[in-house]
DNA sequence: GTCTATACCAGGATAGAC
DNA sequence: GTCTATCCTGGTATAGAC
């Protein structure tokens, strides 16, 4: 098995980085809530770092399936509905790892910069996919925006926490659809 | 008049802080980049806190303005696009500083609190307003989005960097318009 | 009124004892 | 596998030069 320690060491972590952003969570802290000290956390992780990459890895592993999915896939509507639902997937299947993302942004990238930059590229793919061939700078704007509106899923507002996954999921994923489609609207 | 020294400290305080994060910006760095000690700094702010305060300050007082004026307006189409609109110009027009509320959310909430907190509030009456009047789940999940995409307009993503502030304000306000509206078609 | 020198404490990291 | 001792850097505080 991997660990007991190591398992709760990274329980601890992702709470405490989430509830008080990565650069503020000291290792004291996490070490003081497992029992241990702050050395003895070194020898299961070789630093701070390493131990958000653990935390990080699955992720990265998802979004990476995800977004290579795109790759030569034609944009129909049942397609961006396919993909959009399975990036809202991996959003609430990670709720805590990609809040952090979201809102730590600059503790990541200044703490993991290539994994963080792995992200920010997939994602960019998936704004280039969901722009549609031949795309104007509204689909562009629009492709972001569908994405941000699925980011809403990692919102600290009480709606948020308050709403099933599964109403969340069927509201954003239609919203997301909406939003996209709105190009075929006549201009306001 | 209000000293140079202090307009230089909070330009490279503001550059700094939104380009590495507030937590990784040392007062050193930004003393060096000023030609000036760390301790220079502490004679025009007290400490890193109270250059944050001083650089937040104009965005807040205008959050607060727009966000108060939904209080007891009627939720027409005329009152969303113009509350809308006056939101998106406070994000065009802070774009640095909301972006570090955006993306830098732990660090911000951990070095001012109670003006995080503000700021939190104001946006969950805006959340309240554009739900309308007894909103279902949906139609408050709807109001998160869009607000969402208005927050479009401080991504990293090089579209959002190349368009053109006025393009931007255009399809963005027309496309959270129609998130809100799209209670209006028929379920998927 | 503006800045330098200097010292203090907390947090991340390493070496080595047990 | 866990701990003590130690180092370095960053925010902070104060004394004092100009």
């Amino acid at each position: 098995m991997a660990s007991d320690t190591r398992d709760a060491i990274r329980g601890v972590a992702v709470e405490l980085f989430s509830k008080h952003g990565y650069e503020k969570t000291s290792l004291r802290e996490i070490a003081e809530q497992l029992g241990m000290t702050k050395a003895a956390l070194y020898y299961h992780y070789p630093s701070k770092q390493a131990l958000l990459v653990a935390l990080i890895e699955p992720l990265i592993e998802k979004w990476k399936v995800v977004a290579g999915r795109t790759a030569g896939l034609p944009v129909t509507h049942a397609n961006v509905e396919r993909i959009l639902g399975e990036v809202l997937d991996v959003l609430l299947g990670h709720r805590a790892i990609a809040g952090m993302f979201a809102r730590d942004a600059p503790a990541m990238f200044e703490a993991i910069g290539p994994f963080y930059q792995d992200l920010v590229d997939l994602t960019l793919r998936l704004h280039t996919w969901l722009a549609g061939p031949a795309p104007t700078t509204a689909d562009r704007i629009r492709a972001v925006a569908a994405t941000e509106v699925l980011g809403s899923a990692l919102g600290w507002s009480p709606v948020i926490a308050e709403v099933s996954d599964h109403e969340l999921r069927t509201v954003l994923l239609e919203t997301a659809i909406t939003v996209l489609r709105s190009a075929d609207r006549p201009a306001l």
